[in-house]
DNA sequence: TGTACATCAGTGAACGCGCGTTCACTGATGTAC
DNA sequence: TGTACATCAGTGAACGCGCGTTCACTGATGTAC
């Protein structure tokens, strides 16, 4: 046999021009992203990093990939670090990791959930998948909760609109995840206030009006969930 | 005195000007917008439009102005409009004024609150107060509210936390503006949801989750008014 | 143990492109006399 | 009523730049014999 790749090498380079790909977006924008400027970055030219990604596209969706994957990981690996406490602050801390994550990773949260880089379209069959793992640690918390008795669903909480219902039985039917609807909905409307301060503090319009972030998320969302049924 | 420019005309290119820039953005993405496109597009070259804006980023700050004045003009406009109704309803309908104004603006409404454009920086003195008046509108409804008795925050709504209270009170007192912290307070916990659907509809996440998000919006921001004390 | 060579990673020049901006200009137009 | 001219809107060529991508190549390296 003559002379082969190795794969070690090859992975890690792969590693150090997604690396240098997110601190060029951190410095510049999401939409900053350019094989010239990371092949400067990195002392090579701009051709030999078509050797490790085919296109820019490629490692951009490389990328969206990553940040989905490690938003998910984040989770996961918290609800493990989490089996020990009561269900509530289980759920509870999920969410404070779900905000985290997106502070310690911005530029990942803002690849995943923030503007389309212009010129680029995100292949659903690769982000599909990768979004499912983001959701389920928090909707199976719901569901749990809702059937130890945890979560009692107060009004107006307790009724979900008619067309919302109808959808999210369709899509746990399809999905194959057998949850009750409500814990999907539930899911949904904390995701919503979730990412409503997330978004906002990332881009600067929240801190301004509230000071400590922090202290605001946490008692935003320990109402919304005590409000919805949660006891403690 | 000899030939003047004809002010009107002026004004009109420069609409003209900006309404191809917004349609550039909704085809291409807040980023793609481009002189010479915008030149192309109008018949015109390019540099005959440094005539309107001595720059492109001077083009950026004169629609980001528009978009925060277009809102704010939305939702006064509503306010008057909801005159005659209960004042919970007034608010609730300032918040769904809020919601389809921003979907019916989708590029201002991007560029006001998503990512910024890369290598523009909005310059404070001009966008701060274009913020403002988005706001006073959603803060007086909720004082008035507070003050006629038809919100009375329930627990755990009734507790600010003590850093946010203390900014808040900051925040006010520097203003001049004189409201109750609560009113703000609740005010950023509805902003926050209120965004956080928006936002997450804006770029496809919602509506695959939930289907109906007009009906999801409507209940969840009638839950959350509710559970925070508001006598329908 | 020594050598030929397949395969590797990376280079450097070049392609065509679009961008913001500058500059000297052209031709139209309306006012002043 | 006719003409000179200041000012206007817009043009066309050019600047320097950075981009993604292609292509023929160079030199290193490890394996096979």
């Amino acid at each position: 046999m003559p002379r082969q790749r190795d794969e070690t090498a090859f992975e890690e380079t792969q590693a150090t021009i997604k690396d240098i790909a997110r601190q060029q977006m951190a410095e510049e924008g999401t939409a900053a992203i350019s094989l010239r400027g990371i092949g400067r970055a990195m002392d090579m030219t701009a051709p030999a990093l078509y050797r490790y990604y085919p296109t820019r596209d490629d490692l951009i969706t490389a990328l969206i990939v990553d940040g989905f994957n490690g938003l998910a990981d984040a989770l996961e690996a918290a609800d493990v670090a989490l089996a020990e406490q009561p269900l509530p602050e289980r759920l509870f801390g999920l969410l404070v990791t779900y905000r985290r994550w997106a502070s310690e990773h911005r530029v990942d949260f803002q690849l995943i959930y923030g503007n389309p880089i212009p010129g680029y379209v995100a292949p659903r069959e690769v982000t599909v998948p990768a979004v499912v793992r983001t959701f389920v640690p928090i909707v199976q918390s719901m569901e749990t909760l809702l059937q130890n008795g945890n979560l009692v669903p107060q009004p107006p909480y307790d009724v979900i609109p008619a067309n919302v219902e109808q959808h999210e039985r369709d899509l746990i039917a399809e999905g194959a995840y057998p949850i009750h609807p409500m814990a999907y909905h539930l899911t949904m409307i904390v995701w919503t206030e979730v990412h409503g301060i997330i978004m906002l503090e990332m881009y600067e319009h929240l801190g301004p009006n509230v000071g400590d972030v922090d202290q605001f998320y946490e008692a935003a969302i320990r109402a919304l969930l005590t409000t919805m049924g949660m006891r403690w």
